[in-house]
Formats: C-alpha cells, structure tokens, sequence
DNA sequence: GTCATTTAGTCAAACGTTTGATCAGAGTTA
DNA sequence: TAACTCTGATCAAACGTTTGACTAAATGAC
C-alpha cells in the first residue's frame, strides 16, 4: 500500500490542520485560529495577516467543524423537527428556516414523526450537537422538552401555541379569518359559517365530513370559511357530491392558502399564511433569546386574501 | 451567582461526562466508553458492567457527540441537499432518506437551493461534519464535488443520471412509461403522444405551452402522456382552455404520480413514483459503498399506475 | 536612562471522547 | 516453582480547535 495512503486506495492528500498552515506561514496555531475565526482582540502586522492568508489558501485548508465545536460548545446548528415533510405546510416552515439558518451561519439538522418519533431524535442528536431545537405542531414534546432543558438546549415550538411552556411561534390566524370575513361582507354575504378545524391540520376526509354535516344542518349560511387547503379539497368534494355549486350556491374560502388550491376546482380564494416567515422567525428568536426566556410571538407579515374562484356574491 | 451556575442562572447542572460516569462506577472512563459504544473486543465482569450502567443511568449521561465524532473521525450525519424543499417531490426524497438514515442510527444536515446554493452550504458544513452527501437533481454540482472527493467525502446523485462520474440513483421512468403506454392501449389507444420532459422537473406554464404546442400540431394521437403532475395541471388547464373533455376528447395520463393529482379536474390517472424509495436508496448506498465505487442503480420498486379520471377509451 | 505601556505575538490547557498498548493478578501447565 | 496464558481492566496518546494568560521587543513619557 502506498505510504501517503490512509483509507483505501489513491493519494488521498493528509488533512490540513491548523497546524500545517501555522508552520507554512511561521506563525503559532493560534494566530492563524484567530485570523481565520476573525477574533476582534487580535492585534497582527498586516504582513504577517497576509502570510497566514496566503498559507491557508496554498494549503487549502478549511476548518475542522467538530473540534471547532467541541471546544467553543456552540455547533452552529439547529435542530428542527417536523411532523412530515411531505406536509406543504412543514416543507415551507422548513424552507423558511434553512434561509435564515444559513444567513446565520447556520445548518438544520432535520427530523419528522414519520419516523420513530422525537424521542429516538433527540437521542440520535445526543449531546452537543445542536444550539437549539425547532419544533413543528408537536404536542407531546413535553417530557423530551423537559430533558432538553435540563441540558440547555433551547427550544421553540412552531405553528402551535404550547402549553405549560409559554415558547412558540404562530402565524396571525385571528387576522387570517378577519380577511375573510371582511372580503365575504363585502361580497355581500351576511350569515357567514366557519367549518371546526382541528389542532393538527385538516385531512381531506375530515374537511368532507365536516361539509356534510353543515349541509345536514341545514344552515342560512352563503358562505363557508374552512381552516386549510387539505379539508377544503374534502369540502368542495362533498359540494359537488351533492350538487351544490360554488360558488354559486355557496362560497368558499380556505384559511392557510396553500399551492393545491390554485388548481382545485373551482380554484380556492384563500388566505396566505407566511408559512416560510414562520421558520424564519423561529431561527431568529430561537438564536437570539435565552433558553429560560418565554417567547410567544404572533406571526402576522404577509396574511392577505389572495382571490380565486370560489367566492362571489351571494344568490 | 449560586456556585453551581455557569450559565445564565438556575441550577443547571454541569455536563455529565464520561470521566463522571467512571469515577461513579469506580472503572475507568475508557471501560464506560467501551461499554457504551458496545466494543465487542472489551472483556468485563458482569457485575462491573452492571455497576457501569447503573452509574449511567444514575447521572443520567448522554455521550457528546462531537467529541465522539472528533476522535473517531464518523460524525453519524449525512448531508442532503435538494432544489428545495417545497417541491413535493423533493419532499418526499428527504422523508425517504430521513426514515433510512434513522434506521442506520445516522441523521439529516439539510440545505436547499431555495438558499445561497450548494457552494455555500458544503462551506457551512466545514469539514468532518457530514460522512457523505446525498444530492438531489443537482446540476452544476461538479466543482464542488471535486473537492469533497478530494477530502474523502462520498457523495450521491439522485433522480438525475449524472455526467463524468457514475454516481447516481433515479427512479425507473422507462418502466413507468410503457405502463401508461400498456395502460393506454389497453383502452384501445393506438396513437399515442408525450409531451417533452424537461430535465429539471416540469412547471404548470410548461406544460400549458406544450400542450398548446401539441394541439397546434394537430396530432392524430387520441392519448396524451405528460413527464409529471405539475405539467398536467397545465396541460389539463390548456385544453379546457379550448373546450376540449378529458378523457372525452383527448386521454392524458401523468408520470411521477404526486399528491394534488387526486384533486384536479378530472382526477389525473398517474404512474407511481417512488420518491421515498429514492432517498431511502439513496442513504442505504451512500453508507456502504465507498467513496470512489461507481453507484448506477435504478429503483423500480413500487412503480405502479393509478388509475383516476384522465383516462378513457378514444372516442 | 529608567519605568510603564503598547504591540505582536507565543504558550498551554482545555473540550470529551476513542483506541491500541500495557499491566496486575489469577489460573494453568510443565 | 518458573514460565505461560487468560481475564479484566488501566493508561496515555491522540482528534483539531479555542481562549485566556503570558511575554519579548519596541515605543513613549519623564
């Protein structure tokens, strides 16, 4: 086996360490740690700058992350646990967060109930691999979030407004269903009904049941305000099961607009939720203020009703 | 202060580290790490093995990962980087390989192109974070795959068959092609047309153009075939554009089946891709073939078609 | 010319593991 | 009883940084 070669085959080149540019540029290790880190308290001749810049850049040197970490206990990432991520909502959340991680410097390690769950997450993350946890509409963190803090690790809860623990992040839903409310009058609706939504998101068949018993009630309404995309798929179903038209007979508005809604039909006015601002701002304040600080802020930027085909006058 | 904060306040308590755990257990820290990780090469009394356990249960340890990983050079995480996050079938590559690399006790370090781009994300990664990377339909990745061969990084192409090096896993669309096709003529279509793929995934105005470029054409074919459901949603819009019924006048089916198939206008007969499959596949040979192997595989596993409503005999 | 200060660095101790080498004592063999 | 071989550990050197304490030489004040 070739002498340079430590795995398997070809000349895989050594790492570079601090050590090997501090030696190429005649420096101690530390200098070039700080020039590369940028430490503010480091007092250094131009030139001697210059040495360590050009040793790093023939060396091709770039820093070793774990012993970074280790040393400085802070690892630069987040880590943010989601329900599904095959949920549009989630993927957005996720979306949003991984922007601003990333402007922070920052890296998402990323986990979902699809599979074996939270706890096997954290235990997986272990010890000191995360600065801190976001966490998606997840109910039952409870006893983990325990440990966690315990740990000191801090946590967020996201799109869900959590209980003992005042530490979440919620997009304005009260705004939502008064935009809806407010295109809906203007329209000329009068009675106006909101279809229950559920802690969790909406399925498809619960948004179905929940039409077929509004029309079994036998409402006045003319209007119907439905909590998401998913349930109004299964509202507008039901509709057409029976003949109704929208939004002729009735019209239709969803709460949290989503991608599908666009090419339902008829397509779906809805309400915008800034799914992706909600991931954002989780980074930020999951960053920006203490573990033991409560945090309940109410995301609001971006909530407007953007207008399809599912809403017109009343008959 | 209290003495036993070193933080902010409160009494969180200091890390438990494995030298802890040793001096509990009365062993030394090397036996408890041998014991923890499970060295099958490590000779130990039963009852000395018992008092090491109860010593981690009573401190409650939990290993540090980063030192763990430091030292021995493995950091159990995979990078992922897809185009973003809020495609649905990106979504479900990441759920895929979420699930699989869970299973092998490894977790996710995500980045999208939605970001600052691939460059950027493998910079942020630094170097010994991830212990391999997994790349969903990337093309320009060349250059930076370059240097992480060079340090050894192995890395993955996925859903799109790569250039100079063989590195890849994609989905078998050529099986789910002669399904719509033996769907189709089964129905008693002869003539039967596809719409242009375009590499990078499909978009609703590209499919709309195709179809209006079909259409123009004058095509005898009484079958349409489109490369995914975002196209056919276009497509589908294209021709009710021009009062043309679907299956009535023209049969579309779509390849790589995903979610607001069901709910379009009429329900849009798909063939199944296997998108979780993919990532799952993905991480299963990414960890265990070697970084300089060459990986070509097809996943056909789960290739199927579902018929919905797009689909009739001619007329 | 002496003392204090600033400049431009050096030094060494962590951070918490893993891992191969080493070793004391008990048991076995000749 | 001397020379081995197991067994059940211990020991110490990494892994590659960061960070505060320290210092030799140069500068400035008086």
């Amino acid at each position: 086996m070739s002498p340079t070669a430590p795995g398997r085959r070809g000349p895989r080149a050594r790492r570079v360490t601090l050590a090997d540019v501090a030696a190429r540029a005649h420096v101690d290790p530390s200098v070039v740690s700080k020039v590369v880190s940028g430490d503010p308290s480091l007092r250094i001749r131009p030139e001697t700058r210059r040495r360590v810049l050009a040793a790093i850049r023939d060396t091709g040197y770039r820093p070793n992350a774990l012993a970074r970490s280790l040393r400085s206990a802070r690892s630069g990432m987040l880590g943010m646990f989601v329900p599904d991520f095959t949920d549009a909502a989630s993927a957005r959340i996720v979306a949003g967060a991984e922007t601003a991680a990333a402007e922070l410097g920052m890296l998402l390690v990323t986990g979902s109930n699809t599979g074996p769950g939270l706890r096997r997450y954290v235990e997986l993350l272990g010890r000191g691999r995360i600065d801190g946890l976001l966490l998606v509409r997840d109910e039952q963190g409870s006893g983990v979030l325990g440990e966690l803090e315990r740990s000191g690790v801090p946590w967020l809860l996201l799109d869900l407004a959590g209980g003992q623990a005042r530490r979440h992040v919620v997009p304005d839903d009260e705004r939502a269903a008064a935009l809806a409310v407010t295109h809906l009058r203007s329209l000329g609706h009068r009675r106006i009904a909101q279809l229950p939504a559920r802690r969790a998101g909406g399925t498809h068949g619960h948004g179905a049941t929940a039409m077929r018993a509004f029309l079994r009630r036998g409402s006045q309404a003319t209007a119907v305000i439905v909590p998401d995309v998913v349930a109004a798929t299964g509202a507008l179903a039901a509709l057409r099961a029976v003949g109704r038209s929208v939004p002729g007979d009735l019209s239709v508005v969803a709460l949290r607009d989503l991608p599908p809604a666009a090419d339902l039909t008829p397509p779906l006015t809805a309400v915008r939720t800034p799914f992706g601002d909600l991931g954002r701002r989780g980074v930020e304040l999951l960053v920006r203020t203490g573990a033991d600080r409560p945090v309940a802020e109410v995301v609001s930027t971006g909530v407007r009703l953007v207008e399809r085909g599912s809403t017109g006058p009343p008959r």
